[in-house]
RNA sequence: GCAUGGGUGGUCGAGCGGUCAAAGGCAACGGGCUGUAAACCCGUCGGAUUAACUUCCUACGUAGGUUCGAAUCCUACCCCAUGCACCA
């Protein structure tokens, strides 16, 4: 590839690239001399599992990989031992060393499931933050003015919000810029949400008299409701972890007008190609197809193709010709008769006898097939077992104990 | 420390003495329809209890109080935000 093809290649998707003129620079340097960009992608290894959110980014460090740059990622594992500047209202505890080292190979596995292990650097950020003491500390955050720190963008919303922000949070753009520092890298990537934060790695290496990364940002991907951003939190996610039906699922529930979006962000599809699929939609192919081809390139990603197939053919079973799933949760309970709603509730397919009574209410459990109409009906579990089902998608079999 | 404004269900956010288990939005769940776990429409959305109209319990930061009656008023406390306190 040219460089000009390589920076297009580079730019697709995302949303800020600082500065372009910059990144060319670096690229006809290294093509130069040989040296591979060192480009960095942090987490924050909170929370232990990758999402499909975070693959937007994962991709785009991919691709650097694929132009044979060196993908340096960067587990924050300093920062996480301090707490978690994110959570707005909930501070969350910091974690232990242990808890740290298993997320953090948990991510590893994860992410690998996309980089070539081979050609990407693995760095935790307290091997040179945790040797800083208080003064170096404050050294490093005589770098830069309060004023600086407030113009990011959320600090300024929560000040105008009146929401509080707490004195180490304006610390961790310090933090995270300096990572950079120490990595002396050439590129940084992160979402739209970490603009800030990538810009002070920057100002920060120029401090330091490096030449200042470039900084690009990809966009964050709205998760399964289609309003907020995806998140483990939120509960709206789906992770690259999960088992192939589950996800398959999943991508079918999102919008049709959603799942542009994902085919846009974290699928390989060129635009011309997606715009083809757009215009197959508008000229009256159902959208459905269109969605399955996308959820099967999803599972392929991070399974296989042949799971992929057979999670639509199972998604078709159960929900096309509405048929009961191979693989039903057995759960034993004693013999005998017993009341419906209370079964449901105890079984954990409903939350509590109330849902219970609603769910049979509304018509939304089948005992053996058929609809139950009365919550109070007294089953029988016998010898051979009973075949509970809440809404589409909870089966459970109940045997005797 | 002082002043002012706040703390409401998963979330955002109304309510400011009764008709409040608490409007509305979002999310979630069930049903219908379909092209799917999409869109749309309908319903549900603290817990228990009754076949059911029901009844009971728990809940509006915490603890008390006033009242026949409190999420709503009072007192104390806790927490949050903003401002003031220095430069006279």
């Amino acid at each position: 590839m040219t460089i000009d093809e390589q920076l297009e290649y580079l730019k697709k998707g995302a949303v800020d690239l600082i500065r372009e003129e910059d990144l060319r620079q670096k690229l006809e340097r290294s093509a130069k001399t040989g040296n591979p960009l060192r480009v960095k992608w942090g987490v924050d290894p909170t929370s232990p599992d990758i999402h499909l959110g975070h693959t937007v980014v994962a991709r785009k460090l991919k691709a650097f990989q694929d132009l044979g740059h060196l993908p340096i990622y960067l587990i924050g594992d300093f920062t996480a031992m301090i707490g978690d500047p994110s959570g707005r209202n909930v501070t969350r505890p910091p974690l232990s060393r242990e808890e740290i080292e298993h997320n953090a190979k948990t991510y590893r596995e994860q992410v690998f499931k996309l980089l070539d292990p081979e050609k990407t650097e693995i760095r935790y950020n307290s091997e040179w933050m945790g040797k800083f003491d208080a003064a170096d500390f404050i050294r490093l955050a005589a770098r830069t003015t309060v004023k600086q720190i407030l113009e990011r963008d959320d600090f300024e919303k929560r000040m105008n919000n009146q929401q509080p922000i707490s004195l180490h949070e304006l610390l961790y753009p310090l933090v995270q810029g300096y990572d950079s520092v120490a990595l002396e890298c050439d590129v940084e990537l992160g979402g739209t949400d970490q603009k800030f934060n990538l810009l002070s790695g920057r100002d920060l290496q120029r401090e330091y008299g490096q030449e200042p990364q470039v900084v690009i940002t990809t966009p964050l991907l709205e998760g399964l409701d289609g309003v907020q951003k995806m998140s483990k939190s939120y509960g709206n996610y789906i992770g690259i972890d999960e088992p192939p039906g589950e996800m398959f699922g999943k991508v079918m529930s999102i919008s049709d007008e959603l799942m542009w979006r994902y085919y846009e962000l974290v699928t390989d599809l060129t635009p011309a190609a997606i715009a083809d699929l757009k215009n197959r939609v508008e000229n009256g192919e159902n959208p459905r197809n269109i969605k399955v081809q996308l959820a099967k390139l999803i599972v392929a990603d991070f399974h296989s193709h042949w799971e992929a197939d057979a999670a639509e053919n199972e998604f078709n079973r159960r929900f096309v010709q509405k048929e009961i799933p191979d693989q039903i949760e057995e759960k034993q309970v004693d013999p005998g008769v017993h009341n419906l709603a209370q079964l449901v509730a105890e079984t954990g397919l409903a939350a509590s006898k109330g849902e219970a009574r609603r769910l049979i209410e509304q018509g939304g459990v089948k005992v053996n097939g058929e609809k139950a109409t009365a919550a109070n009906a007294g089953i029988e579990i016998t010898a051979d077992g009973v075949l509970l089902q809440v809404g589409k998608r909870k089966f459970l079999r109940l045997t005797v104990l």
